[in-house]
DNA sequence: CTTTTGACCTGACAGC
DNA sequence: TGCTGTCAGGTCAAAA
């Protein structure tokens, strides 16, 4: 589910309401995710500060006392403040009680999200080591694209979302930035001109930005920190718009597989 | 080394 | 109504 828009806009809804608040307690319903929740998280954690929340692509850190706990959300994890004595859904896997009687918690239907906690340096984390640079950070330049893609022969759309060499970017702001650049989705990375990473680079920042500002793509089920859903659905250029007429030229996009995931793009705005 | 594929898991939806 | 098949915002590990 959330790219790193919608896990920035979860960020900034809960931050405020959590931060500088003791843990009270954790309530571990269901610690069958991507992997375990660790078994001691819960007495580690009790009594400690919430010092900030983070992101570094699409994880969550945690900034407690003693430790950094590391949230992902998977494919279709949110995480919701509520006050405390609200009745459980059944995907309501893990609960943070706060001193001040509000509560977050992790609803992820598919499981595919995971908590962690680790003691040590978090950039350091296996998880975390190898990723890229944040594509709305300083590193994400034209020429870095340009380098980076010398000699791969995957698809445009691949290359921008292999987390090793951007961190952050899914399968819907690829596809936006591929439209945004005039690029197709297929169009193999290693043959990209330094005008194309220009355009490129421009268009994913625009993308990434302009869906922060409207809190995120809800497709199916994102929702922030408040429960209210993201609004950039209604400005996708091409993701899930196979059959629709294109924004800026009227022709029709077309959707495809590439992969195993599906990929759109409009046959007169991208070559 | 790079690239592709399979796996993890549940729910929604289309079609029969 | 209920079954089957397909698809979904991620990403790690193994195979090619």
């Amino acid at each position: 589910m959330p790219e790193l828009p919608e896990v920035e806009t979860t960020r900034r809804g809960i931050a405020p309401q959590l931060v500088q608040h003791r843990l009270i307690e954790l309530i571990v319903h269901d610690s069958r995710l991507r992997w375990p929740v660790p078994a001691g998280l819960a007495a580690e954690l009790r009594g400690q500060s919430l010092q900030a929340i983070e992101r570094r692509a699409k994880y969550l850190l945690f900034r407690w006392d003693r430790g950094t706990m590391i949230v992902h959300l998977g494919m279709s994890g949110s995480l919701r403040v509520l006050d405390c004595p609200l009745p459980l859904s059944p995907h309501d896997h893990v609960e943070w009680r706060f001193d001040h009687g509000r509560c977050l918690r992790l609803r992820d239907p598919r499981r595919f999200g995971a908590v962690l906690w680790t003691s040590d340096p978090v950039d350091r984390h296996p998880l975390l080591r190898g990723l890229g640079p944040e594509p709305l950070g300083v590193e994400c330049t034209p020429e870095y694209l340009y380098a980076i893609s010398r000699g791969r022969k995957v698809a445009l759309r691949d290359l921008l979302m292999n987390a090793r060499l951007l961190a952050g970017v899914g399968n819907i702001y690829a596809n936006e930035a591929c439209f945004g650049a005039g690029l197709r989705p297929r169009r193999m990375a290693g043959r990209l001109r330094r005008a194309d990473c220009v355009r490129l680079v421009a268009a994913l920042r625009a993308t990434l930005e302009s869906a922060l500002r409207a809190g995120g793509t809800t497709l199916r089920d994102f929702q922030n920190a408040d429960g209210q859903p993201g609004y950039f659905q209604q400005t996708l250029s091409v993701y899930g718009r196979a059959g629709q007429a294109c924004r800026r030229c009227g022709t029709t996009i077309k959707g495809t597989r590439l992969g195993q995931r599906s990929t759109f793009y409009c046959p007169h705005c991208q070559v």
